[in-house]
DNA sequence: TTGAAAGCGCTACCAC
DNA sequence: GTGGTAGCGCTTTCAA
């Protein structure tokens, strides 16, 4: 029925051997025989087993990238970097060391992270990319250092990218982290420097180090301010929600409703930040004149649909890229296996100044 | 070194046959000896080995979701939502019938769609989803029919997402066509009778279904209100390019450097439709009151990024999810293999009238 | 209900 | 440079 590697060898008149050293190019062949067997394999329209090849060989051409949203432009951006690196090879057309990146969503889930890393294992994936926050309970932690302890082990290439390096850091595993920290700090910095003295936080959701890390750089520079105000007042001005639009708008009305008098609201993503300026629109008041709104992640509609709006933008295509790369072995492992990716500040309007002068 | 069936068998005692039938759970096992064999796998922290398993079963339980760009929210959201349908199937947790979404980015090109295809024909993917619009070239739809019915041969279900149905219509291919010459037809439909009389048109790039099929709506309309103008006119309304922000935003501009009288654009997409916005901000002029836009697919930010945005809504989610349950055999094909997504309008503003008044 | 054993198609080692 | 061939780890008849 379909045409094996042994067909091919039959019509070119080579053991199968060579023709397995044809289509890898990992030994030297005779031009003469090659092209032998690349025309059988085209008369044949031969196309490689992979579940054979992988079996024989053990290790498959699979990389996983595991997103928590495929749906967010976010990840969608940073994946697509990614793959275009793994998957982008052009390698002989035929059956050349083309990887197939395969892009699994989580739906932030700590239970389906685990249980796509296992599928990725089973398939005996070259290498896994894990982008975006990392899930903070301790149980998960401890099941994920040991699932890629043993993927490592296995021979996977691991890479972290906007995710901080494990616990315990390892030798086979790559972390690109982004700066949430130093990102969330500039853009309060920025606003306390216009002025703003009622900022409320809409945090991303609860137990996930991104939310964490942004919020540590919003109160660090709040306390430099001299703002910070207690632990109570912190959180009265703080509301947790995911990522995504509604949230934004719910939890700008909570804060609202908690603080009137705001002059400001960051918000934990552009995303979100969408939802809070709809939010403040429907009340009658105006961005930014009457109320600053700051977001993160610099996504490509954010200053279409806020052009007020202040960010941070993160280099999603190159860090991306840079993981998929590193998946690859394309490029040589950070020092320490560690690197940070900047966060850096995007102002699109200076009129973002508190109502009452600044 | 790995842990392998035949270690588990040991283990618990039984054969190595015994224990696949445990995982697959295809055939009767005493529960006594089931509960054996699993101890045995958790014991050993057994991973199944997928190349072997494919090998010998024949068929791997990848499932292929070709995109355009995954950076794309439209793609990301129907990714997403098929994705959901094909992996959230939480089985035994152990090693059950999961099966791996690999959602491949083409970027568009012919060539890399077809390298998709070769490499999912050689992991003997269980099911492909094609999504979006399909290249219009005699050679390529060729090539796609041939490799296609090849794939559908081997056993493989294919699914196609917001695409047409291929020229020879194939049983064992299913179609979920959106229907974006009706979606193109009853948008610029609405601005005709807002009183619209120069309407330009932002098309997508050449050579797609999508693009043409939207475009022939427009023009269908047009024509019914006697405003067709001839071939010439049209052409010189229309401006081509790829379904980026910055094509609308060019494209925006030469539209109005052709007619400066223009009333109304309607653009290939909602992002397109956000360039184009932005174009006319750039050059003092207000939307809606001196220029309206429509957009199309209806993304989730287009509301927040253009407020009186008219656009045509496609049910993204459900066509993604109704292709993953169709490639996952679990949803009947629709009558004829071919079934079409209706594409609505979304009003959002009743002041989009041509300035003059109409 | 369980076991034995024959492959699945390919790779890689060892000869020549 | 090329051929022979022994597995890789699993599934699946066929028997028991």
């Amino acid at each position: 029925m379909t045409v094996t590697l042994a067909d091919v060898a039959a019509r070119a008149r080579v053991s199968p051997a060579t023709v397995s050293r044809v289509l890898n190019g990992n030994y030297p062949v005779a031009t003469a025989t090659r092209e032998r067997v690349l025309r059988a394999v085209d008369d044949l329209d031969y196309v490689l087993n992979g579940p054979a090849s992988s079996l024989a060989a053990a290790t498959s051409d699979l990389v996983g990238v595991l997103v928590h949203d495929l749906a967010d432009p976010f990840f969608g951006i940073m994946a697509g970097a990614a793959q275009s690196e793994i998957g982008g090879q052009e390698g002989t057309g035929r059956a050349g060391g083309e990887k197939l990146a395969v892009v699994c969503s989580t739906g932030g889930s700590p239970e389906r992270e685990l249980t796509y890393l296992t599928l990725l294992q089973r398939q005996r994936a070259a290498a896994v990319v894990l982008t975006g926050g990392a899930v903070e309970d301790p149980a998960h932690t401890a099941a994920m250092t040991a699932k890629l302890g043993r993927l490592a082990a296995a021979g996977t290439r691991i890479v972290l990218c906007g995710r901080p390096p494990l616990p315990e850091p390892d030798q086979a595993v790559a972390a690109l982290a982004f700066d949430n920290l130093g990102g969330g700090r500039r853009l309060t910095e920025h606003l306390v420097a216009l002025g703003h003295r009622r900022i409320g936080y809409i945090a991303g959701p609860v137990g996930r180090t991104t939310t964490r890390h942004r919020m540590q750089g919003h109160r660090a520079a709040l306390a430099a301010a001299g703002l910070g105000g207690g632990a109570a007042e912190q959180d009265r001005l703080t509301v947790h929600g995911p990522y995504d639009r509604r949230s934004g708008y719910d939890a700008a009305g909570e804060l609202l409703r908690r603080e009137p008098a705001l002059t400001a609201i960051v918000a934990a993503n552009d995303t979100v930040a969408l939802g809070a300026c709809a939010a403040l629109r429907d009340r009658g008041l105006r961005v930014p004149e009457d109320v600053s709104v700051a977001g993160f992640d610099d996504l490509p509609f954010s200053a279409d649909a806020v052009p007020a709006l202040t960010t941070v933008r993160l280099p999603l295509v190159e860090a991306g890229a840079r993981a998929g790369r590193l998946a690859m072995g394309r490029e040589a492992p950070p020092p320490g296996g560690i690197a940070t990716v900047p966060a850096d500040l995007v102002v699109r309007a200076s009129t973002a100044r508190p109502p009452g002068g600044g």
